[in-house]
RNA sequence: GUGGGUGUAGCUCAGCUGGUAGAGCACCUGGUUGUGGUCCAGGUGGCCGCGGGUUCAAGUCCCGUCACUCACCCCA
């Protein structure tokens, strides 16, 4: 709701506009797909396809799931229509809605909002280190300061499975309840990720997947930290990092902040260079990312509640600032100056100036007042005494000044004033 | 799925050991028959989340239920 939509707004476009610059290009895909593409996609032992899904039964009899995230979809679509076939990498961004049955809490809802963004069929550790670079570019373009980069390689098909055995095997001689023991089973990697204390002091010396890299995967993730480092992107290597979901390979990154509640990421991503093939695809390699906008919302939140105690110390409390939604508000008086100013809106509006005017017949004072609040810089009051000496009043609603403005060069007269807004 | 907290005016909240609903802000009107912000006066606005129970009497006590919220697991 307004005014936190505003904001809400800028964070989904600020997060979009490093990808749309560095070419890539929108793609919308549905809110659901057939269940099938997310069990396969995600992974049937992760917490989202095992116990997070909106699932439902559609008239036909098919399973439908509304999206808990994008890459999988936006994968589908790609090779669906083909763009694969085309010149690559195909580099797509989506802006959107997602779905997760789980208990809400703060920075956690059950419906949210993501921007993303992928890049698909070249094996490329530049377009990771890109996509890491865009997203960082975005949060700073949004004025966020606090948030750190958390970075990992996780290996890939030809040293991940004598790695996951070699770390399946440490974790077995742990002392774990039963949930914990069963994931050791169906998914090791991500018992690293627990955040207990208990879990983490005993998984504190567990064989990392860094020491068990295979030569490829070891060059890949230089070549990514390089590539950041000399673009001025602060990495912290974390050996633990490992994220929800299955299909990731080789990179995989984090960006946490503290504003959040109990909840740390605000965005994260990285490459899954199986998961074309296990939605039934062709080889295809990709590397991706999803930024949480409500989260982001939260964490400027955050960071500008900071502020403001800290100046509050220093200086008295500020009036709250009103939100300028429009620079010309209409004030008539009677009906014939109704149809005049009405008619002058809309030219302004035409000619790119936010304008808005008195509706419903108000008096003068109430209509003031409705000017005031709209937080316009000018006031244009037309009364039958300017119409009948074909004036309207101008006034400057900061400085209280009221000038006679010639109603055939009224909408000339406001434009003007808009392109050079009062001191 | 598990645990805690909260549901009263548009918003933020008060309402004592049960006695029939309040404040501030916001909104509208007037003070000023053509001028906003400040000030003053007045006004609109409540199935007290919902259902049941106890009682002469329930916003208040009891039971149930729903919603919101915070946290766990996990994630954006």
């Amino acid at each position: 709701m307004p005014p936190a939509s505003g904001t809400f707004l800028d964070v989904r476009e600020g997060l979009a506009a490093p990808a749309r610059l560095a070419g890539y290009r929108y793609v919308e895909t549905p809110a659901f797909e057939d269940t099938a593409l997310f069990v396969r996609g995600v992974g049937e032992s992760t917490d989202v396809v095992s116990k997070e899904m909106y699932t439902f039964d559609d008239k036909g009899g098919r399973s439908l799931t509304l999206r808990p995230e994008g890459t999988a979809p936006v994968l589908r679509a790609v090779l669906e229509h083909g763009l694969h076939r085309g010149p690559l990498p195909v580099k797509l961004w989506y802006s959107g809605s997602f779905y997760r049955y789980e208990r809400p809490q703060a920075g956690r809802y059950r419906h949210f909002s993501q921007v993303g963004a992928e890049a698909l069929g070249v094996e490329d550790p530049a377009l990771d280190a890109e996509l890491v670079i865009l997203a960082v570019d975005g949060f700073r373009a949004l004025g966020l300061r606090g948030f750190r980069l958390l970075l990992n390689s996780l290996g890939d098909r030809e040293c991940r499975p004598a790695y996951r055995a070699r770390l399946q095997e440490f974790l077995r001689g742990l002392d774990l309840d039963p949930d914990t023991r069963r994931r050791v089973e169906i998914n090791p990697l991500r018992v690293l990720d627990d955040k207990r204390a208990d879990v983490q002091r005993q998984v504190a010396s567990a064989p990392l997947a860094v020491d068990y890299l295979c030569e490829g995967c070891t060059s890949h993730h230089e070549q990514v930290r390089e590539l950041l480092a000399a673009a001025g992107v602060e990495v912290e290597e974390t050996p633990t990092l490992v994220r929800g979901l299955d299909y990731y390979t080789r990179t995989t990154f984090e960006f946490v902040h503290d504003g959040l509640g109990a909840q740390t990421a605000i965005g994260g991503g990285g490459r899954y260079d199986g998961l074309s093939e296990s939605i039934g695809g062709p080889a295809l390699p990709g590397v991706g990312w999803a930024l949480g906008v409500d989260r982001v919302v939260l964490a400027l939140a955050a960071e500008r509640a900071a502020q403001a105690a800290a100046s509050a110390a220093e200086h008295p409390a500020q009036p709250p600032t009103a939100t300028a939604a429009v620079s010309v508000f209409a004030v008539p008086l009677g009906d014939e100056a109704a149809r005049r100013l009405f008619a002058a809106v809309v030219g302004l509006r035409r000619r790119g100036v936010a304008a808005d005017i008195a509706y419903g017949g108000k008096g003068l004072k109430g209509a003031m007042k409705s000017a005031d609040r709209s937080g316009a810089a000018y006031a244009v009051v037309l009364g039958q005494r300017d119409l009948d000496a074909g004036v309207a009043q101008v006034k400057d609603l900061a400085t209280g000044e009221q000038t006679a403005v010639r109603l055939e060069a009224l909408v000339d007269h406001l434009v003007h004033q808009h392109r050079e807004p009062p001191s």
